[in-house]
RNA sequence: GGGCGAGUGGUGGAAUCGGUAUACACGACGGACUUAAAAUCCGUUGCCCGCAAGGGAUUGAGGGUUCGAGUCCCUCCUCGCCUACCA
């Protein structure tokens, strides 16, 4: 006897083990029709468990996916674990017991709190970063890049985190700060792998254009990858046989260049610096080695410098301008030395101001005064340039005699504007054999190792004559050893160093002793090619078959946070490149359109004192939060959700006491995927009721099918309004506003609610409807239906728009643009009729009393608005 | 400092192209059922004036374009996120 009640337990057990035991969601390649890969940003399985964040993207693409199967879509949507990371290290070094034992714990603990969500993925396809059948994948794909020369060793000033233990790269480090830990990190110079992204930077810049991806995404990987033109420009060291080359995007403002400035770190500082100067300049360089990232980025950081005493030829002039060393240049990015233009820079300002340095105009703009401020804009060029070689000072000429290719060539720019001159300037450098235009990149290359246990080894020995190879394919995976001990060794060396029979080993193709390597790699190369795994995901020979990717790739929408916007993403599309380039994929990008949903909020409660209390230890009072015990006011704020602020929600109690489907419905009426929003209790309470509604549509006081459903119930009511939420929902789970799909859904129960007869046939569409968003609610109906296979795999219902047209509609009629009144005209009505019930509508007649009507506005099927005098 | 996004009832939000602002839901209030409460159901509900008919103001503030602006343009304010010496 099938139960009257809406139990959600019960069902939503049901159809879970249903789907299972019936592999409801495995999906095979099947080139007769069209297939949509819908993808989620994998978890990183934490001991904590899924938090209410997770499911929305996950309920999304579920939407998308149970939609599209129900549209003709072959659909590929898996699951899988990101489970390499820092936390189940800690955990071994703590305890001695193996990372992968916790990491199984969690992963088996998230596919639970994920298979009770009802989510419609593939389990055949399921997939583990730290699987050695999984990772051995991910070195061979290192080895691709290693074999292209786009992985290389290299001695680096790095990130290195003394609390952890290990470097970390530059996306990882945000204001001197491990981003995950707030452990302070401090740079230091170590050999390291390094992957070279720098050479796809132009390609990754340029297709981010085709991509549909939000616009603030896509602008983010602009300005990482960072491009800028400008030109080389060779500076001889006066005196002395050196050379250094800056980077400028102003070649333009060459004239006004006062100055030279190299970062600490560049070679030459040190031994360009004079007698007198010596002991300055090392103390400069000792102190800003040690000065951590923190303190160079604090808010109102001075600017400092030291005078090396020596002076740089300027190339255009031959003036001497001085060497100046300060930590405004950075080592990393160009040549790590700029010439200085005050006038038009306003970093060089400040430190020209503060140290006394000329500034010399050579961009002019009526008004701009810039000894009292750097004119970055426009103008026109002024100071700059010689009509002939006589011009220039004879001392200056000499200088400029040994370093111009053509000493009778003086250059000259004067008059000309900003983008002219920088043609001209660039093309005169080159003549010169001075300089060339260049691009440069903020982008740096990937720093791709780490000092830890809990990540893939890389597939490399090293040779006693120093010699890097792969290891041959057939011998991969190169799996982790087992320790007793995952702390980093006691002369720094990371743990893989403890294990030395792994370390020591031999050159398979020659017999020579050999070692391995004792870095890891970084959490991302896991995330970097798992789409690709998912493709094929049980193919023991290849990573994935030519065929499977070829079917399924590219993803079509891939839903994930917006914090993944550069690093991951970045990644990803990197890798995605060189496998293209190596003719092992078949598309330039792999996703296609990315959607990145909001955070979940909530609610939390404060005293005076900042102590938080739960939301059940307070209520409001006139208005007033106050704490129930005591009566002593809170304030009440939107925050992130976490434990400290005592707000967290769990989605094992939603789906316990409201239900999967409840979990699901309300996550997506709460408001745009995208947008940031607050959970209340209150809400997901009210969508469980509307489940409860609809449910009572359907199903009778005894558990029978609800006598109201009819096997004819003629032009309806109710029929008019399913099929207006047949065409909303269908637009709008295309354009992925759920809320308004729900709040379509919410008028047709409460029409049928109403309603005394339900025509059967229209009972069913919204049971196919309603699936995407409640499964496990649609499956039941559907049964007590009389169906007895999945609607998973039913038509989605079409929308008869014949049914939306009425016979008559209201207009509004404004006068001089206000509402006045509505007509009701019959839908053909020509214009001439509409506009005379407009006019004879008492309360609109009122308004036209005295006045003369000077236009008539007339929008088809909308409105008539008057305008009178 | 820079970039992006957002500001609409008591609350979350809706409004496809410039065309009836406030759909849907929450909350609140009133009623039914109940010994009572919960749950459920029905009704009312943005604000001000008015018994009502109706009128007025209203989408962060101010200005503009338009017959007509939440929507387009300009100026400003507030909040959120990202970013930060990249030459």
């Amino acid at each position: 006897m099938p139960s009257a009640k809406y139990n959600h337990q019960e069902i939503e057990q049901k159809w879970q083990t249903y789907w299972l035991e019936n592999k409801t969601f495995k999906s095979e390649i099947d080139p007769s029709r069209p297939k949509y890969y819908v993808l989620d940003m994998f978890p990183y399985p934490s001991g904590d468990g899924l938090h209410v964040g997770h499911p929305e993207g996950y309920t999304a693409t579920d939407i998308l996916a149970r939609y599209k199967r129900m549209c003709g879509f072959n659909v590929l949507h898996p699951m899988g674990w990101d489970a390499f990371g820092l936390p189940a290290e800690r955990h071994a070094v703590r305890t001695g017991e193996h990372p992968a034992v916790i990491t199984n714990k969690n992963c088996e603990n998230f596919k639970r709190q994920i298979q009770a969500l009802g989510l419609s993925y593939d389990w055949d396809r399921e997939i583990n970063t730290t699987d050695p059948k999984y990772y051995k994948w991910t070195q061979w794909i290192f080895q691709v890049l290693f074999e292209r020369g786009l992985a290389y060793q290299a001695e680096a000033p790095v990130n290195w985190c003394p609390a952890l233990g290990t470097v970390l790269a530059n996306e990882e480090v945000k204001d001197g700060k491990y981003v995950e830990t707030g452990d302070p990190v401090e740079r230091r110079m170590m050999k390291q792998w390094m992957l070279k992204i720098t050479a796809y930077a132009e390609r990754l810049l340029e297709d981010l254009d085709e991509l549909d991806w939000p616009e603030g995404i896509k602008t983010m990987q602009r300005e990482w990858i960072g491009r800028s033109e400008g030109a080389d420009v060779n500076f001889t060291v006066d005196g002395s046989g050196e050379q250094f080359t800056v980077f400028t995007t102003r070649p333009d403002t060459l004239f006004g260049a006062t100055y030279c400035v190299l970062a600490p770190e560049h070679p030459l500082t040190r031994r360009i610096a004079t007698a007198g100067q010596r002991a300055a300049v090392d103390a400069y360089i000792e102190a800003a080695a040690k000065r951590s990232a923190q303190d160079r980025m604090k808010e109102d950081r001075e600017k400092t410098g030291v005078f090396t005493g020596a002076y740089a030829v300027n190339p255009v002039n031959g003036a001497l301008i001085p060497i100046w060393t300060a930590d405004y240049v950075l080592a990393e990015y160009g040549y790590g030395a700029i010439m200085a233009v005050p006038a038009h820079d306003t970093r060089d300002h400040e430190f020209a101001r503060k140290f006394g340095l000329p500034i010399i105009e050579v961009i002019h703009s009526d008004g701009a005064d810039v000894q009292a401020a750097a004119w970055v804009g426009d103008g026109t060029l002024v100071n700059s340039g010689f009509a002939s070689v006589e011009e220039i000072a004879s001392e200056q000429r000499a200088r400029l005699a040994v370093i111009w290719n053509d000493p009778e060539n003086a250059p000259t720019i004067n008059g000309l504007s900003v983008p002219e001159a920088k043609r001209r300037i660039a093309a005169w450098l080159e003549t010169q054999g001075l300089g060339t235009g260049t691009v440069n990149y903020r982008l740096r290359d990937w720093l791709f190792s780490r000092q830890r246990y809990w990540g893939e080894p890389f597939p490399l020995i090293t040779l006693d004559d120093g010699t890097v190879k792969a290891v041959p394919v057939k011998d991969l995976p190169i799996v982790l050893p087992e320790l007793t001990e995952y702390r980093p060794t006691a002369d720094g060396q990371p743990p893989l160093a403890r294990a030395t029979e792994w370390v020591d080993t031999t050159d398979p193709e020659t017999g020579q002793p050999a070692k391995r390597e004792t870095n890891t790699m970084p959490q991302w190369a896991g995330s970097c090619w798992y789409y690709l795994r998912f493709c094929d995901a049980r193919n023991d020979h290849q990573a994935w078959s030519q065929e499977a990717e070829s079917y399924w790739m590219p993803v079509d929408l891939y839903v994930g946070g917006a914090e993944h916007a550069v690093l991951h993403l970045l990644y990803s599309r990197f890798w995605h490149k060189v496998l293209y380039d190596a003719g092992f994929v078949s598309t330039k990008e792999p996703f296609t359109k990315l959607f990145n949903q909001g955070m979940i909020l909530a609610y939390s409660y404060q005293d005076a004192a900042g102590k938080y209390y739960y939301p059940n230890q307070v209520e409001q009072r006139d208005g007033q939060w106050v704490v129930k015990q005591t009566g002593a006011p809170v304030t009440s704020q939107i925050e992130k959700m976490s434990k400290s602020r005592y707000n967290v929600v769990n989605p094992d109690d939603v789906v316990r006491d409201l239900g999967a489907d409840s979990m699901r419905l309300y996550e997506m009426f709460m408001g745009p995927l995208d947008r940031d929003k607050p959970w209340t209790e209150e809400g997901v309470q009210g969508v469980h009721r509307f489940l409860r509604r609809a449910w009572a549509v359907f199903v009778a006081e005894d558990g029978a099918l609800h006598p109201k459903i009819v096997e004819t119930g003629g032009e309806s009511a109710p029929k008019k309004v399913l099929h207006h939420a047949i065409k909303a929902v269908t637009t709008d789970i295309d354009e992925m506003s759920f809320n308004t799909a729900i709040s379509r859904m919410m008028e047709f129960v409460n029409e049928a609610t109403r309603a005394s007869k339900l025509d059967r046939e229209d009972a069913e569409k919204f049971v196919l409807l309603l699936a995407p968003f409640a499964p496990h609610m649609a499956e039941e109906l559907w049964e007590r239906l009389g169906y007895t296979k999945t609607l998973a795999y039913e038509p989605w219902p079409e929308c008869d728009e014949s049914l939306l047209t009425e016979d008559t509609i209201d207009i509004a009629v404004q006068v001089l643009g206000k509402l006045r009144g509505l007509v009701r005209v019959p839908v053909d009505a020509p214009k001439e009729q509409i506009l005379a019930a407009a006019k004879a509508e008492p309360n609109v007649q009122r308004h036209l009393e005295g006045k003369t009507i000077v236009k008539e506005i007339y929008v088809p099927g909308k409105l008539v608005n008057l305008v009178v005098r």
